[in-house]
Formats: structure tokens, C-alpha cells, sequence
RNA sequence: UCCGCGAUAGCUCAAUGGUAGAGCAGCCGGCUGUUAACCGGCGGGUUGUAGGUUCGAGUCCUACUCGCGGAGCCA
């Protein structure tokens, strides 16, 4: 009696062998013949196993005419050849163990389909659905397809703060930690005297591992963070959460190419992944979520990436004919339809943007010898839209403090940061992919709140 | 945050300002190696909340709450 799953129960190779399942049921159909069908599934694999349960089975009027929807049960039997259409095996009990039942009045999922907004109103039942099962597999995978691509490229893997004292990059967007009593603060001179507080002095949840990571890269050459990244800001769309997770490689001695080259590498590699090793929930997808999905995804992954200055793509926007919601103009910074529009309808493929004006760009990305631009990329694929930012870092102390001062920021409070231009300084580059916008993408799935286990969203942290 | 749409049974949705319904699910019965099974019966409602107009409001008006779509910000 071997212990498997329902995905190992499906497969043909495993017809003859005694085994136990456990799982939950998904549907029951009874027959007058005297025995009932449970489909059952454990979480394995997109699909169920068809178990055939008997008559004779001691239980059978008492429990298994009984199993509702959502109950858990162990199943001893055999492995074997279904003689019917729909499956390629089946099992045939020799005892079901009713585990745990599930009140048929109360348990809110049930065989037909539900939207995504009801699921989401029960985020702890929905992992047993069809399409949520699917997204966990992905979501596995594709974190797994990170760690695989960067380890086998000697990447080293980084573990940067949650925690942040530092006020990164600007104002309002950040999540407060502290410990202090918010109904009796100390103050000091009528403000909150931070000094009292835990860090001693104001401390946030990060928004990017990015600063951190580039330590690790200007000492241990390639390396990358992946983990949980927050911002407050009062987003409400389907493709923001306050919480998510980011995926940041940083490489010393690589220039802008180099992390194009990079980044296009990654993409196709998640995609190749996903469409090898999650075979069966892409093609779910494909049939019950977004029909486009495989050729989206194939027309990622088989073409080249087009590398388009800042500057040409503006050119293309102002002939191409059309009327924009937002004004084109050089030093504009480029909208979603504009973005979309050079994906998905002039070059059809994806396409990678760089070289943006400085005014655009955050402090630590490397100005170009015009003096204008800056090493900043953007990676827009059909569908989406922006996947991946990222840029060649300023390497020069110089330059990079007088970034910081126009725009506003005290080089004194970086100064940790700083050191590592003032020591040692080598060119670097890195990027940044949000992990539930890239399941989107693969997927089809239409709102970033059904890719992501818990989704945290502004009014909204439940479970 | 701005603009738009919505909220009616457990779920998905109907209902000219005039007695709130259907399908699905559930329960009971029938039938069947079934496949989102099928057939019959039964139970199921403070129409999101608070006001207002009206002889009469699920329906019209106001505010609020929540959800969804679009935009901004961004990953």
C-alpha cells in the first residue's frame, strides 16, 4: 500500500498498484447500481481522480452516500484502467474514511463555477478551486524558475531588509513601523519624537531591496533579492497590491546591454518553465481564462527583443496618426497607451525602452554622456504592458550626489550608499520584476488580487 | 485620489412606481458506469445602510459603505 497522489492515480503507469489518496471531495454522483462516484482531488494536479466507491463498503449508506463537497478522506484501493470516457484511470476503493465533512447548508463553494469577486471574499476556500489550485502551481514554479535561473548563472542569493530606516526613494508611499502607543505619543516641540521610538529613529517597510542588493553586488559580483515589497500608496486597480513580491538581480561589471540581455534571458526562461513544467494548469488557463494565452506567450518567447531609444519610440508615438489621452512630447513620460500602443500594434513583439530623460528617472540610475538621458530600461511585452524596469547604476560619486540634490534629497542621509561609489566603485546594472504581474502574463488571469494568496489592497487586509 | 457602473435567496441573475421570481446549490424522492449527470417535489428574502419623494419604492432622489471597470502612481 503505497501512499501517492492524485496526480501520480492519473497517470497509466500507476494502474495495478494498491494505494491510499488523500484529499477533498470535489463532487459525488451516486449510482442505483449500488455504488457512487467521488471525484477527488488533493492539489497535485489540475485534475481529479475518479474514485469508484462499492456498495459493499461498510460504510457506504452511513458515510460515502453522505460525502459532501469539500469533505476530506483517506481512500485505500486499487489503481485501474477506467472503462469509461474522461479519464485514463480510475480507483477502486476498498475502504473510504470519511476525515473531516463538510456542511452542505454552510460550505460556500460548490460544483458550478463562482466569479472571482465572490472567491475572493473567501481567499481561505478559494486555493480549493480549480483555477486558484492552478495559479499556486504556477506561482511555485515560477519562484522556483528564479531561483533556478539566477543559481545556475552563480548568482548569489541575497536576503535584504523588511525593515528600512532610510526614507529611499521620496515620500508617501511608505508603511510606517513602529511601536509607539498612537494615542499617546512622546513629543517633542509638539511633533512625535521619533527618537523614542523602537529604531530610534522614523522606520518603514521596504519598497525595494535595491539599494541593499547593490552592497552584496559591488563585493560578491552577481546576486539577487526576492521577497515581500510594500507601498502605500492608494492604488485601486487590477494590478496593484500593497503587498507584493519583487525579484531584484543587481550585477557588478555589467552595463546596460549586459542587463538587457539579462532580463530578456529571464523572461523567456520563466515562460519556457512554466509552459514545460505547468503543462496541464497553462492549458487550463487557455481553455476556461484567456484563449490568447500560448500565443501571447510564444510570441514572447520567439522573437528578439526590440531595444528602442526613449527618443525614436517618441518619434514613433508623434507620427503615429493617433490621438493620445496624454500629450506626446520628449520629456513626457510615457503613458500606458503609449506603451501599449508600441507593444502591441507598431512592433508587435516585445520591446525594451532605454535611455530616458534624467528628469524621469530616479537619482541612482547612470547618466549618459549627453547629459540628458539615463541608463533606464523598460521591458514592454503585448498584453501587460511594463514588466521589468530597471538601468545601469551611476557609479561616479560626483555625479551621483548632485542627481540627489536636484532631485531633492541629502546625500548625508546615504551615506552608507555612498561609500560604495567612494570605495571601489565598479559599473553596475540591475532590474526589478513584480512576481504577481509577471503570473498575470502567464496566466491571463484579468486582476492581480486573484494571483497572489492573501491580497492586501487599500480598506482591504482580511484574512 | 479622480471618472463611470453596480449592490435583490447560499451562488448567478430577473422583476413598466402597484402582491419579489428563475436557474443552480441544499433537503426529500425517482432514475442512471456516472463525467458541471438527469426528472419531480420542498424549504429558502429586513431587496447594502440611513434618510427623502409618493396613496404606494427593489424601482425615483440624497448621503454613506462595499465591490467592479477605466485613469493616475507604479512593479
Amino acid at each position: 500500500m503505497d501512499k501517492i497522489t492524485v496526480a501520480e492515480a492519473r497517470r497509466v503507469e500507476a494502474v495495478g498498484r494498491q494505494v491510499r489518496l488523500r484529499g477533498w471531495v470535489r463532487t459525488r454522483r451516486d449510482s442505483k447500481g449500488g455504488f457512487s462516484f467521488i471525484e477527488l482531488n488533493d492539489g497535485s494536479c489540475q485534475g481529479n481522480v475518479q474514485v469508484v466507491a462499492p456498495g459493499e463498503l461498510g460504510n457506504y449508506e452511513t458515510e460515502v452516500k453522505h460525502l459532501h463537497t469539500g469533505a476530506s478522506v483517506v481512500i485505500d484501493g486499487e489503481v485501474k484502467a477506467s472503462p469509461a470516457k474522461g479519464q485514463a484511470t480510475e480507483v477502486l476503493a476498498s475502504r473510504v474514511e470519511r476525515v473531516g465533512d463538510a456542511d452542505a447548508e454552510s460550505y460556500p463553494l460548490q460544483k458550478k463555477g463562482h466569479t472571482f469577486e465572490f472567491l475572493r471574499t473567501i481567499a481561505h476556500l478559494r486555493p480549493r478551486t480549480n483555477t486558484f489550485g492552478a495559479i499556486a502551481r504556477l506561482r511555485n514554479q515560477v519562484s522556483k524558475s528564479i531561483h533556478d535561473f539566477f543559481q545556475e548563472q552563480g548568482f548569489l542569493y541575497v536576503h535584504t531588509p523588511i525593515v528600512t530606516a532610510s526614507d529611499c526613494e521620496g515620500g508617501g508611499a511608505l508603511f510606517r513601523v513602529t511601536t509607539i502607543d498612537p494615542d499617546s505619543p512622546p513629543k517633542v516641540d509638539g511633533k512625535v519624537d521619533y527618537t523614542k521610538d523602537f529604531f530610534h529613529k522614523p522606520a518603514y517597510l521596504t519598497v525595494s531591496g535595491q539599494l541593499q542588493v547593490e552592497a552584496f553586488a559591488c563585493s560578491m559580483g552577481k546576486v539577487y533579492t526576492f521577497g515581500p515589497t510594500f507601498r502605500a500608496e492608494n492604488s485601486n486597480t487590477p494590478r496593484h497590491l500593497a503587498e507584493f513580491w519583487m525579484v531584484e538581480p543587481e550585477m557588478a561589471f555589467f552595463d546596460l546591454t549586459d542587463d538587457m540581455d539579462l532580463a530578456e534571458a529571464f523572461l523567456k526562461r520563466i515562460i519556457r518553465d512554466a509552459l514545460t513544467h505547468c503543462a496541464e494548469d497553462m492549458k487550463f488557463f487557455a481553455e476556461r481564462v484567456d484563449k490568447e494565452v500560448f500565443a501571447r506567450l510564444e510570441n514572447v518567447l520567439n522573437n528578439p527583443f526590440r531595444r528602442v531609444p526613449y527618443t525614436e519610440a517618441v518619434d514613433i508615438l508623434l507620427k503615429a496618426g493617433k490621438t493620445w489621452e496624454f500629450p506626446v512630447a520628449w520629456g513626457n513620460d510615457l503613458q500606458s497607451e503609449h506603451e501599449r500602443y508600441l507593444t502591441e500594434q507598431h512592433f508587435k513583439c516585445p520591446v525594451i525602452l532605454y535611455d530616458y530623460p534624467r528628469t524621469l528617472k530616479p537619482f541612482y540610475m547612470r547618466v549618459n554622456d549627453d547629459g540628458k538621458t539615463v541608463r533606464a530600461m523598460d521591458v514592454l511585452v503585448p498584453g501587460v504592458g511594463e514588466i521589468i524596469g530597471g538601468s545601469q547604476r551611476e557609479e561616479r560619486l560626483d555625479i551621483l550626489e548632485e542627481r540627489m540634490r536636484e532631485q531633492g534629497l541629502h546625500p548625508e542621509g546615504y551615506a552608507w550608499y555612498l561609500d560604495l561609489r567612494r570605495y571601489g566603485t565598479v559599473p553596475h546594472a540591475g532590474f526589478g520584476l513584480g512576481l504577481e504581474r509577471t503570473i498575470l502574463f502567464l496566466s491571463g488571469m484579468a486582476n492581480i488580487r486573484d494571483v497572489i494568496p492573501f491580497p492586501r489592497t487599500p480598506g482591504s487586509a482580511e484574512f
